[in-house]
DNA sequence: GGGTAAGTAAACAGGTCTGTGTAGCTAAAA
DNA sequence: TTTTAGCTACACAGACCTGTTTACTTACCC
C-alpha cells in the first residue's frame, strides 16, 4: 500500500488554532447548509471541506440527522443583552436586521428553511424551530411589559411577524429595505400601544389624550 | 414478453374524467412537491401516483426542473374579483389566510419554500417567486389607492410582511392565530393610514380630525 | 387494413447519497 | 517501549436519483 506516500505531510495537521474538532466540523456544516440547504449538501462536502475523512466525521456525529440537530442547536443563540431603552432595543432588532439583510450572505431564517426543506414530519427540527421562535416573541414581550404596554404578549407576537415577514421578503427579494418597513410599520404598532418611539407622538396607553 | 400478462387489464385506464395528462400530473406533482419537498420528491415517485409509466412524464415535460418551473406557474393564480370595498377585501385576506392554516394541508408558502429549498442559484425559481411576491404587494396598493391612502406603496409593503410573517410562523407553529394577529396589526396599520377598518376609530388621512 | 400517436413495462447508464468496514499511520500516555 | 486513541485513505453496500433506451401494445384515423 502507498497510501501513505502523500498522506505523509498531512497526518495530524496544524493543531487547527484551538478549536476542538466537533467545533470545526459544525462551523463548516453550518456554513454549508445554511448557504446551499441541508439536503443539497453531503457528508461527503463537509468532510472534504473541514479535511478530514468521512469515518472521523462519524466518530463525532452518529449520523446526518444528529448533524442538522447540532447545527441548529449552534444557531440557537439569544441576542445581546443591552443597556438601551426598551424600545430601543426593539427598534434596533430592525436595524440589525437590515445590516444581515445586506450581506450578501444572509439566506433566511435556517429554522424556517430547515422545516419548510424537511418537511413536517422531522419532529426534532419542528422542535428546535418553534422553541426558537417563541423564544424572540418572549424576548420582544419582556421589553414590552418593561414599557407597561398592556397587550404585551399580543403586541410581541405582531412584532415577530413583522420580523418573519421582513426575513421571507428579503429572502426571494435580495431586498434589504424589507428591514425598513419592518420597522416602521413597528414604530405604528408601538405607538398605537402608548410607547414613545422618539418622534413625539407617543399615544397614552388606555385612551387617555396625549398633551395637545 | 409476457409483460401484457397484467398489463393488459390496465390499459388505457378510465378516461380519467376529462383532464389532460399533463393536468394530471401537475395536479399530483403539486401534492408531493407541496407537502413533501420538491427535493424530496423522485420523478419516479410522482409517476407511480399518477399510475403513468416514466417515459410517459418524460414526454410531457422534458426535465425535472421543467416540471418544478410548471408547479410554480401553476400556484401563481390572481386572487378572485370581489366587488366588496377595498377595505373589507384587504381585512378578508386574513381570514382567508386563517383558514388555510386551519387545513392540516397547509405548509407555507411554495415560492418561499422553494427558494429556501432550491438556493439562490436556482434564477428561474426564485425569478417566479418575487414575481409572485410582487403580484400580492402590487394588489394590496392598488387597494389602498383606491381607499385615497397617501403612502399606498409603502403600506402595501408592510401588508405582505404580516401576511409573510403570519405565513412563516404558522409553518413552524402551525398555530392559525397568527393570521388572526396579522389581521389586528393590518387593522392598526390602515387605521394609522386613515381607513375606515369598521370600528368607528377611523384616523383622517392627513392629520384632519374624524368627526369626534 | 395500414399507419401513427401515445401509452406500457422494464432494464440500464451513470451519478449521488448515507453509513460501514478495513487496514495502516502517528502522537502521546503508560 | 508498548499500548492506545484518534486519525487517514479507500473500498464497499445498498439505496435512490435523473434521464434514456428498447420492445411492445393499444386506440384511432385514413
Amino acid at each position: 500500500m502507498l497510501s501513505s506516500e502523500e498522506g505523509l505531510f498531512r497526518r495530524m495537521a496544524p493543531p487547527p488554532t484551538q478549536q476542538t474538532m466537533k467545533e470545526r466540523i459544525l462551523e463548516t456544516a453550518d456554513k454549508l447548509f445554511y448557504l446551499q440547504g441541508i439536503r443539497a449538501i453531503g457528508v461527503d462536502t463537509i468532510a472534504a471541506e473541514v479535511g478530514i475523512s468521512k469515518r472521523t466525521l462519524y466518530n463525532h456525529f452518529p449520523s446526518k440527522d444528529a448533524l442538522i440537530a447540532a447545527y441548529l442547536e449552534r444557531r440557537f443563540v439569544q441576542p445581546r443583552p443591552s443597556d438601551k431603552p426598551p424600545a430601543e432595543q426593539i427598534l434596533a432588532t430592525f436595524d440589525l436586521l437590515e445590516r444581515r439583510f445586506a450581506a450578501k450572505d444572509f439566506r433566511g431564517c435556517p429554522f424556517v428553511n430547515a422545516v419548510a426543506e424537511l418537511g413536517p414530519a422531522d419532529r426534532a427540527v419542528k422542535k428546535i424551530a418553534v422553541a426558537f421562535k417563541e423564544s424572540r416573541r418572549v424576548w420582544f414581550r419582556e421589553r414590552l411589559n418593561a414599557l407597561g404596554v398592556t397587550e404585551a404578549d399580543a403586541l410581541a407576537t405582531q412584532l415577530v411577524l413583522l420580523v418573519d415577514g421582513s426575513i421571507a421578503q428579503d429572502l426571494v427579494r435580495d431586498d434589504p429595505a424589507m428591514a425598513r418597513a419592518a420597522k416602521e410599520a413597528a414604530k405604528v404598532l408601538l405607538r398605537n400601544a402608548g410607547v414613545d418611539v422618539g418622534d413625539g407622538t407617543a399615544k397614552p396607553v388606555k385612551g387617555k389624550r396625549s398633551p395637545q
